[in-house]
Formats: C-alpha cells, sequence, structure tokens
DNA sequence: CTAGGGTTAG
C-alpha cells in the first residue's frame, strides 16, 4: 500500500489527480507517516509547481514539521512568483512556540533561502541570510558558499561573490562556474576570461556559460568562437547557441544552426525550439514557422507551456492571428500568464481592441490574475482601435482592482490613447500630472498624434522637449518636417532638414522583409542592384502602371517625403519604398492567390498604404504588412487599421 | 525523500 501509493503519486502531474492520492493517504492514515506526508509535500510544492497554495494548506494541517518539510516549502516558494514567502516560512521555523521547540536549518535550507533572496534581487535579505548561516555555522559549506556567490551576483554586488569565492577553501568546479557567471552579470567580461582561463578544471558548463555571457553582452564574435572552439556540445550548447541568436537578432544564423543540429541526428529539446519560434517571430518568417510547428507536435513537445506560447507569439506576429487563437485555445499545456498576454498582444497588433478585452476577461475568469505586463497591451489594444472608454476602464481597473503601480508604458500607451483619437490637449495634460517624469518615448507619442491631427504648435513645443532630453532620433525630424510640409510651411522644412544635417543625423534605413520558399529576402529603399531587386522593381512598374489606369493611382507625396524637390523626383523616391519592392517580388514570385507578408522595421509610409490598398483591390489578392508599431491587413481596397494607422 | 553553476516564452 505504502509503495503504491508512492508510485501513484509520482505519476500525478495534475492537482485533480493529487487530490485523489491524498484523500487515500487520509483514509489509510498513511498521512501521519513523515517520510510519505514529506513526499505529498515535495510533489505540490516542487514537482507540481503550480500547486503551491496546495501545498501551504497541507503544511499547516501537519502537527510538527520537521527540516524536510520546512526545506521543501521553502524551496517551492523561492521559483514562485512570490519568493518573499520562504522568508516567511524561514522565520516561523525559527520561532520558539509553546508547542514546539524551532527546527534548527541545515545547509539545504540556506541554499533554498538565498536562492529566493537571489530571485527577488533583495541584497538586504541576502546578506542577513548570509549572517544566519554564519551564526549557523554553515557559511562555509561548500553548497550553501556557491548560492552566496550566484546570490551576490544576482544581487549586483560581484565584488562580494569574489570575496566569497576567493575565501573559498576548496573551490570545486560549481563554485568556479558561479564565479564566472557572477562576472558576466557585473558586466565584467575581462574577468570572466581572466577566472576561466585560471579555472583547474572546465566541464561543459563552463563552456555553456561563456557562451551565453558574451550573448549577452552582445559580443557575438565570441559567441561564435566560443561555439566553435567547444570540443563537446551538449544540450544546452546548442539551445544556448539558438538563444544566442536569437537575442542578438541573427535570424539567419538562426536556423542554419537548428537544421545543423538536425542534419548531425541531433533532437532538438524545447528551448531550441523556442528560440527558433521566436526567431521566427521577429523575423516573420512564417513558412519556417510553421514547419517547426509540425515538428512540435509530431516530437510531443506540446506539453511544454514555452513551446506553446512562443507558438502563440509567432503566429501572431507573422499575421495569422487566427492560428495563434487556435494554439491558445487548444494547447494541452495549462496556460499561464504568458500565454493569454501573448495573445492578447496578438491581437492589440491586429487592432482586434474588443476581442483583446474580451480576451482579458476570460483570462480573470480563468483564475488567472493579469499583471503589469498585461495591461501594456490590453491599454495598447484600445488605443489603437479607438476605444477610449474602455482604456479609460481598464487604466483604473489595473490600479484599482490590482493595485498596479502605473509604470511609463502603461502612461504611454493613455498618451497614445487620448493623443490617436484628437484630444491633444487631453494627452498633454496627462503628461503634465503624470507622477513620473515623461521619457523620450511619451513625447515622440504625442510627436506622432500632432503628426496626424497636423497640430504644428504642440508639435513644436514637443520637439522641443524632447531636445532637451538629447534624445532625439531620426524619426523626430522627419515626422516635424511632415508634420510641417503637410501644413505648406516649406520654409520650415527647409531648416529641418538643414538642421539635420548639421548635425549629421541621417535617417534610419527603411528595409521590408519578405518570405519565399522559407528564405528570407530583405529590401532596403535606394540599394544598388542585383538580380533578385532588379526582378522587383521590373514587377512594381508593372503594376504602378496598372495602378494609376485601373485604380486612378495618384502619388501622395507631400506628407511622406522630406525634401521639397521637383515632384517627379518626389514620386521617385516615394516609388523606391522598401514595402513596395517587397510586395511587387512577392506578386512576381508567389502563386496568385497566397497571402503576402512584409516585414517593415520603420512605420509604413502614407503612400505606400495607400498603393497597399489599392494592389489588394485591382489585383484582389491579400497583403499583411508588419511594421514598427502594428499590422495592416489590406483586402479589397481597404486596411485592418480602418486608417487609424 | 531535498541541494549549488549553464539554455526558454509576454
Amino acid at each position: 500500500m505504502n509503495q503504491l501509493c508512492l508510485y501513484l503519486l509520482n505519476q500525478c502531474k495534475t492537482l485533480r489527480t493529487v487530490d485523489h492520492i491524498h484523500a487515500c493517504l487520509l483514509k489509510t492514515g498513511l498521512l501521519s507517516d513523515p517520510y510519505i506526508f514529506g513526499k505529498l509535500l515535495h510533489h505540490c510544492s516542487v514537482t507540481i509547481s503550480y500547486s503551491l497554495d496546495y501545498a501551504t494548506r497541507l503544511f499547516l494541517h501537519y502537527p510538527k514539521p520537521n527540516v524536510f518539510m520546512y526545506n521543501t516549502l521553502i524551496r517551492g516558494f523561492s521559483e514562485s512568483p512570490r519568493p518573499q514567502n520562504s522568508i516567511t516560512t524561514f522565520i516561523e521555523m525559527r520561532r520558539e512556540s509553546s508547542l514546539f521547540s524551532s527546527v534548527p536549518p541545515d545547509s539545504f535550507t540556506f541554499a533554498f533561502l538565498l536562492k529566493a533572496a537571489a530571485n527577488y534581487g533583495s541584497l538586504m535579505t541576502g546578506m542577513q541570510l548570509h549572517c544566519q548561516a554564519l551564526i549557523h555555522g554553515l557559511d562555509r559549506h561548500l553548497f550553501v558558499g556557491t548560492t552566496l556567490i550566484s546570490m551576490y551576483g544576482e544581487c549586483g554586488r560581484v565584488d562580494f561573490s569574489m570575496k566569497v569565492f576567493d575565501e573559498m577553501l576548496e573551490p570545486n568546479v560549481v563554485a568556479w562556474n558561479a564565479a564566472v557567471t557572477a562576472c558576466f552579470r557585473g558586466g565584467d567580461l575581462e574577468s570572466s576570461e581572466r577566472l576561466f582561463e585560471s579555472m583547474p578544471f572546465k566541464d561543459s558548463t563552463s563552456w555553456n556559460l561563456m557562451l551565453a555571457g558574451y550573448a549577452k553582452a552582445g559580443e557575438m564574435e565570441m559567441v561564435r568562437k566560443v561555439f566553435s572552439e567547444m570540443e563537446v556540445k551538449d544540450d544546452v550548447s546548442w539551445s544556448s547557441m539558438i538563444t544566442a541568436l536569437t537575442q542578438n537578432g541573427c535570424f539567419d544564423e538562426v536556423f542554419s544552426v537548428f537544421m545543423d543540429l538536425q542534419r548531425l541526428g541531433l533532437r532538438p529539446n524545447e528551448v531550441s525550439l523556442t528560440g527558433v519560434l521566436s526567431a521566427c517571430a521577429q523575423a516573420g518568417a512564417f513558412e519556417f514557422g510553421r514547419v517547426v510547428h509540425g515538428f512540435v507536435e509530431k516530437s510531443g513537445f506540446s506539453w511544454i507551456i514555452s513551446v506553446n506560447n512562443t507558438l502563440i507569439d509567432m503566429y501572431s506576429k507573422c499575421g495569422n492571428v487566427a492560428m495563434a487563437r487556435l494554439v491558445l485555445e487548444t494547447m494541452p499545456a495549462m496556460k499561464n500568464i504568458v500565454s493569454w498576454t501573448s495573445m492578447i498582444a496578438g491581437l492589440a497588433m491586429h487592432g482586434h481592441g474588443d476581442e483583446a478585452i474580451q480576451l482579458l476577461n476570460e483570462m480573470e475568469e480563468s483564475g488567472i490574475e493579469p499583471d503589469r505586463i498585461t495591461f501594456v497591451p490590453v491599454l495598447y489594444a484600445c488605443s489603437h482601435a479607438g476605444l477610449i472608454e474602455q482604456g479609460h476602464e481598464c487604466f483604473s481597473k489595473m490600479k484599482n482592482v490590482y493595485n498596479i503601480e502605473p509604470s511609463i508604458e502603461h502612461y504611454g500607451c493613455m498618451v497614445d490613447l487620448y493623443g490617436r483619437a484628437g484630444d491633444l490637449r487631453k494627452a498633454y495634460e496627462f503628461i503634465c500630472q503624470m507622477p513620473v517624469p515623461p521619457n523620450d518615448i511619451i513625447w515622440r507619442t504625442l510627436l506622432g498624434a500632432c503628426s496626424i491631427h497636423g497640430n504644428v504648435e504642440l508639435a513644436e513645443q514637443v520637439k522641443e522637449r524632447l531636445s532637451e532630453l538629447c534624445l532625439t532620433d531620426s524619426g523626430d525630424y522627419v515626422l516635424l518636417s511632415n508634420i510641417y510640409a503637410v501644413a505648406g510651411k516649406w520654409n520650415n522644412v527647409e531648416t529641418v532638414r538643414r538642421s539635420m544635417t548639421n548635425q549629421r543625423i541621417k535617417k534610419t534605413p527603411g528595409w521590408s522583409m519578405i518570405e519565399v520558399d522559407k528564405i528570407m529576402y530583405r529590401f532596403v529603399a535606394g540599394e544598388k542592384q542585383n538580380n533578385i531587386t532588379k526582378e522587383a522593381y521590373d514587377k512594381l512598374r508593372e503594376i504602378m502602371l496598372k495602378l494609376k489606369v485601373e485604380g486612378g493611382y495618384v502619388p501622395e507625396v507631400v506628407g511622406s517625403v522630406l525634401h521639397d524637390v521637383e515632384d517627379e523626383e518626389k514620386e521617385d523616391s516615394v516609388t523606391k519604398h522598401s514595402e513596395k519592392l517587397a510586395v511587387a517580388f512577392g506578386m512576381a514570385r508567389l502563386c496568385k492567390g497566397r497571402v503576402i507578408r512584409i516585414v517593415k522595421n520603420l512605420r509604413i509610409c502614407r503612400d505606400c498604404h495607400t498603393v497597399m490598398k489599392l494592389i489588394s483591390k485591382v489585383y484582389q489578392s491579400e497583403i499583411v504588412v508588419r511594421d514598427r508599431s502594428r499590422f495592416h491587413s489590406f483586402k479589397d481596397g481597404s486596411c485592418s487599421c480602418r486608417d487609424y494607422w
């Protein structure tokens, strides 16, 4: 009976099934056995991580918990969203109550407690725990010492990490590795390298952490060097490499490393898969992403939450919200806060404001509380769909129901909400009464609103604020110049242009990408000719002609280019915009009836927006453009943004 | 029956 229950417990993956075992143990009286009880507690707080509430209630009913039980609960809390509970449990453990004497902590206790302190980055707590460990004579314990090194590294005191490390009697590889990682955390690449070189022994973890460390510092040359010099590449090496490339925007390399991995007959793990899918999401590689999704299903990775969440993100960012929804609705893994937030973000990007709000409600009904990150896409959805009332409601719900202090991102969404809707005065007043100082993004949002609604005076003031912050970018100048151009103030356009030249501010080059046969093609405006661009240009010329004849197209040049030059030249530079080239290339290469999906690094311009609408009508084809800020889905002459931008 | 260092999603 004893063995059977333990066996069954190990099979339990959800709380529902644990419940049955719990009842069984209770009925047979086995639950009072400390060993059995400890197993059950461990299962609830560590193995099934989202059942900590259950574990806590279980624990409270146990008459005299031992060290193992305390350690188990502390460990569970240390990885939870509220690691502070580990400390509370420790205090409880140390308290002398009238019934029981306090339970003395051991090395396990401190390892878990320090992990908790590291996870919420509290140096004060970490130091107090360090003292406690010292009092109990456990600060010299090898495992405790190693966790101290990590904790100090996570809490931003690498100097303390080094002190602990230097005073260690016999550091092993793990301690060395912890020290190297701490140096990377502190941004001290040289110390990391020096330590790495002087290690008496290196294991594969040592190599892997060098790779990850360089990746986080953006040192991609070193990442590639480490990866090629590694004699033994394990699972983690491959997935670290893939994440390293993904995090640094080297998407082509992600795809080729992923294929190398498979070519060598190795099986990608879930981390590699999330990495590749995230690369697909960012690059807009829909076809490739679909293939990876197929692999996920076939190889039994559908149970992994993070993989599902990245699939939702991938489909959304590749323009297919319907598929994203399907993943969310059918995923076998338990939906967590990231799943819901990703989907809300997907709907927001596509301008489906009402659905985004509805999903927030569904999320709340399912028992998962939205956090500060969730509210960013929620508010974004409201502003991009013109839902002023709902935006307002969500903002106060966040503050009053969930007690979330709005951050600058939330304020930014609100400024956008008012500004985009044309209430520039309210947007401005909102900025003035914010409890945090406005940053460049806030002002830039307002500048964008001025541009949409043609408010020259406010735009000038805003530009002034931006200049004071010394954070102007080329886009701000272009925006201001366009505002002047629309108002016909050509002298001012000229002034802006000249100040750009004087300050050597270069326009960020615009590029657009399109995937054809799982290969991404990138087009840059005004790029020199090659076979690919020639093909695009030829097709584009044909398209523009047809649009003029059949669609009544007139180039909209004023708001879109910087220079006040001859009309023909203006028309020419607008024609060369990368998104037009990418679309033309897609029209030339893709079969008729296929959706043309474009990813652009900047915002799509008005003229291109008009052209896309016309193409979708004249050619009866669907075009989806993901620009810097959102999706535009063109169908039969109109856009999903309803010209709300 | 529990540990420490390396890779994952909004």
